[in-house]
DNA sequence: GTATATACAGACAGGTCTGTCTATTATCAA
DNA sequence: TTGATAATAGACAGACCTGTCTGTATATAC
């Protein structure tokens, strides 16, 4: 059973997602959520915190989706660095999270929106794209990466421009483009 | 002698770039620009009209930077392929357009603002990206490229993540890590 | 000088936004 | 049963938003 905070929570991120922060009124939320005003202020000070509390759901679902994926796909590390373009994929085509269709990158919406670098919801969705760097390195690394931390940044840029282009320009075949890209990186990277 | 529609058009697009669309009043634009409201009414019939503009404006722009500063570079095509990731670190530290410190992609902000991909303002930008990806297979045909389609979509796909990671992360050097990238898949490309 | 076009300042209507408040209802423990 | 907790509906203030309107000033053309 979902309590109230979080089916707030949820509601919240799956609009701020689908129609942006500024666009989506608090009223909307709690109308979608059937939720009172009050109740919202009681778990939150503040349309902001509001705010935060979406992003840190969605760092939690969608690195656990994805890391999920990857360990899912195979043991081998190597297998696993390419199998993250394979979860991109099913991202762009709408089949990851049910009730949330791609709308790009909630974390670079949200820079977008938010630009002062010092912003909150900024800072919070760089430190997201911090996180997957460091599971990307760790896992360069177990591949034997000369220099797990320099490939893990080739392969996370390779991650962004594969999301902002599927969303951008409406091209879920980005995820193979950035795949077929990846493999030639990482292989030059484990050739010592 | 900028025409009042000029200046109007000129403080939209520095305003939305760095503040967002939504969260930019008309208001602030007009006290900025130092122009009357009916003055605006004249010339665009809405906000959204203004948001064309701006986004018209700065695709002219941008593109017509983006391009100089490739062909500057030099005359040799795969040259001026790599010369647009050192544009892109220009532009990152924020030496590209005066006035305007780097925000990240005002295109990819819309999208991200405007998330509908039938909402003008979203496909303007789509089209934005098409005509750049256009440019960079021009080039990849005269450099001799196998599938000169399939390497501007490689190489445009380097630039959004290194946009995306030099503005959510603040890492300018971004440009450096697609720009290595891009080499070997040149090199790739080109050796038939 | 007069007509025309353009821009000005500023009030205004009607709507939406966030956040606060009150008063009521449901739930659950002792 | 009583008392505490949590949630409800809905009104409200104050700010801000877009877009319209009026009346005035400036400048150019004839």
């Amino acid at each position: 059973m979902k309590s109230r905070r979080d089916e707030l929570v949820d509601t919240a991120l799956r609009l701020f997602y689908a129609q942006g922060f500024h666009a989506t009124g608090i009223d909307k939320v709690l109308a979608e959520a059937g939720v009172a005003k009050m109740t919202l202020y009681k778990h939150f000070r503040s349309k902001d915190e509001l705010i935060l509390a979406a992003l840190h759901r969605r760092d939690e679902q969608f690195r656990n989706w994805l890391m999920g994926e990857m360990e899912r796909a195979s043991a081998d590390p190597r297998e696993r660095l390419l199998a993250m373009f394979d979860a991109l994929e099913e991202w762009f085509e709408g089949r990851a999270f049910k009730g949330m269709g791609f709308s790009g990158c909630v974390f670079i919406n949200a820079a977008g929106e938010f630009a002062d670098a010092d912003h909150p919801a900024h800072r919070s969705s760089c430190e997201h794209k911090r996180l997957i760097v460091d599971y990307l390195a760790k896992l360069c690394a177990d591949a034997g990466a000369r220099d797990p931390h320099a490939l893990a940044e080739q392969l996370a840029l390779l991650k962004e421009g594969a999301i902002v282009t599927a969303q951008v320009r409406g091209i879920p075949d980005a995820a193979k483009t950035a795949k077929a890209m990846a493999q030639g990186i990482i292989d030059a990277a484990l050739a010592a």
